[in-house]
RNA sequence: GGAGAGGUGGCAGAGUGGUCGAAUGCGCCGGUUUGCUAAACCGGUGAGGGCUUAUAAGGUCCUCCAGGGGUUCGAAUCCCCUCCUCUCCGCCA
């Protein structure tokens, strides 16, 4: 969420920016009820002060009849108290619908545009697309021939959208995982395995919607949980409600976790294999900052996203992401893009945010500076590390050989135990 | 899952209906003393928000003792619900 003062003393840069991303708000609507419910709560606190104040008169009354005057008065400022409540929370909860639904303000340099094909491109990795002398064939036609997937198991289990991963697979997604691992060890990020169920309030803190028609988010039933969507809930999830010392930031974090996704609305959009699948596992990075240090660590972020691709000899694009695909809570955001030759495009497979304080704000994460009163709003980011059913597609489409062969990329050739597979 | 105990400021830990935003100790900050450091001594020290105002200082008010609801003129304190922690038992990977 943004500062409601913020918004206040800044409605017009708040309106573009929401014209931006192309996030419908009344923002003019949340400017009236916020200056109305100042007013009230100025009433409120008048009327809280004046009861205060003949509550401690009775201890002192020197008989009891004033001491029963001084009751009734205190009964009769309550009940005017809390007429007057009523109506604040009504308005604080159509405030807060409002407030919920303004995204984050945006990086200056973040390009301005209505959906995703205004994203910039802004670099390459460093290997080039792959030429092939022959037919190349998707991750899906490898996979089944070299029986490393289930499609058909999955759905009988579980239904469209879930798989078994099997032999050489199974073997890659350890792989991945444990290279990415290591790397994100040796940049002093703390590896973790989180919780892959959250409560709802934390999902909504990292600005999740778990309920509703559109929601990515399957929750249990008869419970205020929900199954996650990324390690990103869990994780910032954290630190909800704590003040950190300053000194201890940044942290960085390394989770690991299944993600489980509905994809409500998203059928026949390239939904192939393991594209846009249920459920996926996934190393995320999360970091805690300071203001003034997100910005930069953002790039960190995405640094790392690069080196782990180019390690694994995949083919990318980085995107810097327009306005309108931003999402609610970032405020700059990277995407990687790996090269699919299955595809013959382009396909996500990382992506990177800065969201300053807008889930901090929410998840109530803070900061103390040694010899300063009081205490800040954090900085939260996020970045895929690997999302193993992506990287797989990209991993498998790029590597492939004419032969039928996949060529294991040399980093994770020591957990493989192989050089090739299907040889 | 069963039984019991408990959740208070950065930490430890008092506080069972009014003058308690909260004793005391530790920590932290400032000062005195001091070759230096330490010790000792003195003083200060929770957070969020509103009003005032120049988004200063100062003043002032409201809210916060796990979270929510209730009783009461008045709740850290009494009642109900939820969450969490600890101990013991049971059950298990």
């Amino acid at each position: 969420m943004l500062d409601r003062k913020f918004i206040l003393e800044n409605a017009d840069l708040v309106k573009t920016n929401c014209r931006n991303r192309n996030v419908p708000t009344d923002v003019d609507r949340f400017v009236a009820l916020e200056t109305q419910r100042r007013e009230l709560q100025v009433q409120v606190e008048d009327l809280n002060r004046q009861a205060n104040a003949v509550s401690k008169s009775i201890g002192k009354a020197k008989d009891a009849a004033e001491r029963e005057e001084r009751k009734a008065e205190g009964r009769r400022l309550r009940d005017e108290t809390n007429q007057l409540r009523e109506k604040l929370d009504a308005l604080v909860a159509e405030i807060d619908d409002i407030h919920r639904a303004i995204p984050n303000m945006s990086h200056p340099d973040a390009p301005i545009g209505e959906d995703d094909t205004k994203n910039l491109d802004i670099a390459h990795g460093k290997t080039p697309a792959p030429v092939f002398d022959f037919q190349p064939l998707d991750h899906v036609e490898l996979m089944e021939k070299l029986g490393m997937v289930d499609f058909e198991a999955g759905a009988r289990v579980a239904g469209h959208g879930f798989y078994f991963l099997k032999g050489d697979a199974v073997l890659l997604e350890l792989a991945l995982q444990r290279y990415a691992v290591g790397m994100l060890l040796d940049e002093g990020f703390l590896p973790m395995t989180t919780p892959d169920l959250a409560r709802n309030d934390v999902l909504e803190g990292t600005g999740y919607i778990p309920r509703g028609p559109e929601t990515q988010i399957y929750s249990i039933e008869n419970s205020d949980l929900s199954l996650v969507a990324t390690a990103e809930i869990p994780l910032g999830g954290l630190l909800a409600g704590e003040t950190i010392d300053a000194e201890q930031l940044p942290i960085k974090l390394c989770g690991i976790s299944h993600c489980f996704r509905t994809e409500a609305g998203a059928h026949g959009r390239a939904t192939r294999g393991l594209y846009r699948v249920h459920q996926f596992t996934k190393i995320e990075m999360f970091a805690f900052t300071l203001p003034d240090q997100s910005d930069a660590m953002l790039e960190q972020l995405r640094a790392l996203e690069c080196r782990l691709f180019d390690g694994l000899q995949i083919p990318y694009r980085v995107v810097d992401t327009a306005t309108g695909d931003l999402g609610g809570p970032a405020y700059r955001k990277y995407d990687l893009e790996a090269w699919m030759p299955g595809r013959g495009d382009y396909g996500e497979v990382t992506s990177t945010s800065n969201c300053t304080d807008y889930q901090a704000r929410r998840l109530n994460i803070r900061y103390r500076t040694k010899g300063e009163k009081g205490t800040q709003l954090a900085h939260t980011l996020n970045g895929t590390a690997i999302a193993v059913s992506r990287a797989l597609i990209a991993l498998l489409e790029n590597h492939q050989q004419a032969d039928g062969t996949i060529v294991v990329p040399e980093v994770l050739r020591a957990w493989m135990g192989k050089e090739v597979l299907g040889a």
